[in-house]
DNA sequence: ACATTTTATGCATAGAAAGGGATAAAAATG
DNA sequence: CATTTTTATCCCTTTCTATGCATAAAATGT
């Protein structure tokens, strides 16, 4: 079984059980004939945007974030789906161009709307490109850096591109 | 750089200059500081989807195929990105419906699209779901069957899944 | 405040993916 | 058809990802 596949399950798990514990999760997967430890459960829950709250009964519960911001995505699940799709990074203003191969814009963007970082006000995914929006007081070329980085892309000076050539 | 910047780069030279072999290709990307082999690129404009063909002039040139199907992505692409995307696989009729995360629907569609994979009429990508009609002598019960192997998933048997527990 | 439980993380390892070298096989050319 | 050029692939190595173990750190319960 896959890592997205227990992820799926794990999620599921979660919507229509009250959970309170990774190792609870752990032995359901088990019950199910699927291998994960604590650790796995764990790293998957902060993947998925979970977050522990306290049900209608005083029980403490595992959930899906309302809003994937209230728990984001580890910083390096970006850098992986960044640094698997995208192709290159542009900006105009406060307006980051993100580019993809085809059909890929919608991972990209949804690995940003989970993230944490910074400066982003929203995005918009077409086909292979995403247009995100840069929040004010961070700007685009800022922004653009910070994904070039990400998705190991070489950072630009004066509109060209900078770093060892590899 | 990654794969899929480097195989990016590879598209736009094909489309923009006139190239017949990979080794040009290899001798521009290293003009660039690109490090790669015949073999690389080789694999590249197979994953591309590329092939040969004489231009107007009588050149033989390399240029992205007309029609995915004219030149199919390695089975060994789906595979990689059904294994990665795909958490569940249903069929009714000569319909399958294939689940993945948010956003990642394109991607196992676009996939599909440029792979051999017989048996497939058509396919339409939501957010977390794609929708395949299965050709009429293959049946969407053989064809998500074919889908849960690519993906790692369980072959049914009757309805239950199959296979000894992971 | 303290004890217990649970999560998070450093480190190590296994497996998968990517890529290069060499050369067999196929394609192109003359 | 022979020769040359180009592509495809086998095998190997390296790198990266995923996961488990152990335990430190944080959260929870009393």
């Amino acid at each position: 079984m896959t890592k997205t596949q227990r992820q799926h399950r794990i999620g599921e798990l979660i919507d229509h059980d009250v959970i309170s514990t990774a190792a609870q999760i752990v032995a359901r997967l088990h019950d199910e004939g699927i291998a994960a430890t604590q650790a796995t459960v764990t790293r998957d829950l902060q993947e998925l945007g979970t977050v522990k709250v306290r049900d209608e009964h005083g029980a403490r519960r595992i959930v899906m974030a309302a809003s994937p911001k209230l728990a984001p995505a580890p910083l390096d699940h970006l850098r992986r789906m960044m640094g698997e799709w995208v192709v290159s990074v542009e900006s105009s203003a406060n307006l980051v161009v993100v580019r993809t191969p085809p059909g890929c814009a919608h991972v990209v963007a949804s690995a940003l709307d989970r993230s944490a970082l910074r400066g982003v006000l929203g995005s918009v995914a077409g086909d292979d490109t995403v247009l995100v929006i840069a929040a004010e007081e961070h700007g685009g070329a800022a922004l653009a850096d910070d994904f070039r980085a990400l998705a190991g892309l070489k950072t630009l000076v004066d509109g060209k591109a900078q770093g060892a050539s590899q």
